[in-house]
DNA sequence: CTAGGGTTAG
């Protein structure tokens, strides 16, 4: 028999608890999201929750900004049976806070079916038009705070104005403006920050003056709304004459200069100030990434736990972001377990982050993981996926995922088609780019943009249809760029077609004369021709114009170490074994009977024999060398390199691969090659 | 006893 000493019958009262008696100090203390679990629990179990107050209360404290926790905040609401207007209003405002707007318009349309809204609510849906850019939908709003009464309200009327603003309509803004008798600050604000943000200086600057008084708000409104309509210089000169400055005006400025590109005085700004907080952080990270800075960005997101700061979802994205344009697969797979210790989830736009961070960090298989796991999955967790699985030359199985998103309801947009042709014209599958560009602009009525136009030209070329490239490059609606008139000349060159490779070569140097690719392409293919004169004059002009080669770099990353190679490089500590290894490959491909393909050497070099060391020196031989060395059998070497794979690498790592038996997985400048058993996954179609 | 408009990342 169980005998209760007396502490036991303290804590566990014989009779059943009464309900309803949650004690209220229970609720007020509630600081962490745990508190608030816990308390909810014990709401639960004692049946307090049925009290209307308690699971109102809960509510709140779930969409508490400090608290945030949109999904409990729900599931709360979900289970009260006839939810009171401020509840509605606390969920609405909760999903606008948590970029869910559409979520939060969707709540309010059911909401007008039960109540009439009310000055808490209108504002909150109306900032959720701003966040959409939802014009239309804004003014139906407006429409219903005229015919409902609140058209004197200033809350729900800065609100309008702040929406108009944000959505460029200034004509609009200015009307509620006027009609407004008692403008206070905030409304002043709204306004300001409209006409800077669509780049009135003027009129901004004009109104900063007649207002009455100023704070803070109303000079970062217009540091920021300089800074976003691309006058730096212009916020720079507001922020020096501030008065003084917070936090916010800090921030704004960095990240007004990041967005211009002027990433050494964010840097600079970024010293300098006296606090910095999340956002500060964020700025600087997803800024040196917006910039290509991304080594930058992932010593400062190190730096900032090591500062003992604590990331958010959007810091994440900025890292994995970084991660994916330096491909470090051991950075990447870091930065995931981070996330997973500070619980946040990857069902959102993270999910899309990490399945773009793992497939360009060369590891499909984690990206499919990733992606399997996410249990709603959203177009944009398909379409990261499907361009995945097209940059590792699985066409297949992206087509297959286009099939399987489409049965569950899906409709997919401009990425996810560019995603589908990507991944068909790496395969060579020239009748399936025809065919899925027909279904997007037919089926779909969607707009093919330049890049949809550049994966159709890149396979009529490669296939060596150059006529029917040609037409189409004619006929599109918009100015052919670099990518598409290079494909012309590459098609042009591989089937000997010199009429139209002068004439993409021509068009080439008028886009972007400072395209070495043009003038080699064209002086081989003179050269091929016997046209001597030609090939001369070519070299003289890139001469006069000063045009070099871009220094082909590989890099490979070992035990947490990211190890360099430009061409020729010597600088390596193991610089004596990798050369020794290169010319251990040298022997053996020799005897495999490989024979050196210069064809795409430039021609500045006279003689066979130096063109052949040119080649032999590429930067991926002496990362190939590196990875033999040094990374352990069985585990792929991986090497990522900032130029297109050169014909004549591609044939000894295909047959290296064979040869020592190891697999190479190459990231070039626009997809994968996955090297095993003397072949490639992009069937020698890059 | 709940909740409110304007500035910074996304």
């Amino acid at each position: 028999m169980l005998k209760l000493t007396p502490s036991h019958s303290l804590h566990q009262p014989l009779s059943p608890p009464s309900p309803h008696t949650l004690p209220f100090s229970l609720l007020q203390s509630c600081k962490t999201q745990q508190d608030v679990k816990r308390t909810h629990a014990l709401s639960l179990r004692t049946g307090a929750f049925d009290h209307p107050y308690i699971a109102s209360r809960l509510l709140a404290l779930y969409a508490d900004p400090k608290i945030n926790s949109l999904d409990y905040a729900r599931s709360v609401f979900d289970l009260i049976p006839v939810p009171d207007l401020v509840s509605w209003n606390i969920l609405i405002k909760c999903y606008v806070e948590n970029q869910r707007s559409h979520d939060a318009i969707c709540l309010f349309h059911d909401l007008v079916h039960e109540f009439t809204p009310d000055c808490f609510t209108l504002p909150s849906v109306i900032k959720g038009c701003a966040r959409l850019n939802a014009v239309p939908e804004g003014k139906q709003i407006h429409g219903l705070v005229v015919k409902i009464g609140f058209g004197l309200d200033k809350f729900v009327q800065s609100s309008l104005v702040s929406m108009y603003s944000r959505c460029g309509e200034m004509g609009y803004a200015r009307k509620v403006f006027d009609q407004m008798g008692e403008k206070d600050l905030v409304l002043w604000n709204c306004l300001i920050d409209g006409y800077a943000r669509c780049g009135e200086v003027e009129i901004a600057l004009q109104l900063f003056d007649e207002m009455p008084e100023r704070d803070y708000f109303s000079w970062t409104c217009l540091v920021d709304g300089f800074s976003k309509c691309g006058r730096v210089e212009m916020a720079r000169d507001v922020f020096d004459r501030m008065p003084s400055r917070n936090l916010v005006s800090w921030n704004a400025m960095i990240n007004g200069y990041m967005k211009s590109g002027d990433v050494e005085m964010a840097r600079r700004l970024f010293d300098e100030m006296p606090t910095r907080d999340v956002i500060t952080w964020n700025s600087m990270i997803a800024g040196y990434e917006f910039n290509g800075k991304f080594m930058e960005a992932l010593y400062l997101f190190i730096a900032m736990l090591k500062e003992g700061l604590v990331p958010n979802h959007t810091t994440f994205v900025g890292a994995l972001s970084a991660v994916s344009g330096l491909a470090v697969l051991s950075k990447g797979k870091w930065i995931h377990s981070l996330m997973v210790k500070c619980g946040i989830e990857s069902e959102g736009v993270l999910g899309t982050s990490l399945i773009e961070m793992y497939s360009k960090c060369g590891s499909v298989e984690s990206a499919l993981s990733v992606f399997r796991a996410i249990s709603k999955k959203k177009l944009g967790h398909w379409t990261a996926i499907i361009v995945g699985l097209g940059m590792h030359g699985m066409a297949e199985r992206a087509l297959e995922m286009f099939s399987e998103m489409r049965r569950t309801g899906l409709q997919p947009h401009a990425i996810t088609f560019l995603g589908v042709l990507n991944a068909c014209s790496h395969a060579g599958l020239v009748e399936l780019v025809r065919h899925y560009f027909n279904m997007m602009t037919n089926d779909y009525g969607i707009e093919p943009t330049i890049e949809h136009y550049g994966c159709l030209v890149f396979i009529l070329c490669r296939v060596g249809n150059l006529e029917e490239a040609k037409d189409i490059i004619e006929g599109m609606p918009m100015r052919p760029n670099k990518v598409i008139w290079m494909s012309l000349l590459s098609g042009s060159r591989n089937f000997g077609n010199i009429n139209i490779g002068e004439y993409a070569a021509q068009r080439l140097i008028e886009v972007a004369p400072e395209t070495i690719g043009c003038y080699v392409v064209l002086s081989n293919m003179y050269a091929a021709a016997g046209k001597w004169d030609k090939v001369s004059s070519i070299r003289e002009m890139m001469k006069k114009r000063g045009i070099k080669k871009e220094p082909g770099c590989s890099y490979i990353e070992h035990k947490g170490m990211l190890h360099e190679f430009i061409v020729g490089d010597k600088s390596d500590t193991q610089t004596k074994e990798i050369y020794a290894k290169m010319s251990e490959m040298r022997e053996r491909l020799k005897s495999a009977g490989h024979v050196p393909d210069t064809s795409q050497v430039l021609l500045c070099l006279e003689d066979e024999k130096e063109k052949e060391a040119e080649l032999e020196n590429h930067s991926e031989r002496l990362a190939i060398a590196f990875g033999l060395i040094n990374v352990e059998p069985g585990s792929p070497i991986r090497i990522i390199k900032n130029l297109r794979v050169c014909n004549d690498c591609h044939s000894i790592t295909k047959l290296l691969s064979d040869l020592y038996n190891r697999e190479i997985i190459v990231r070039d400048n626009s997809r994968f090659h996955h090297f095993k058993n003397g072949l490639c996954s992009c069937k020698d179609f890059w």
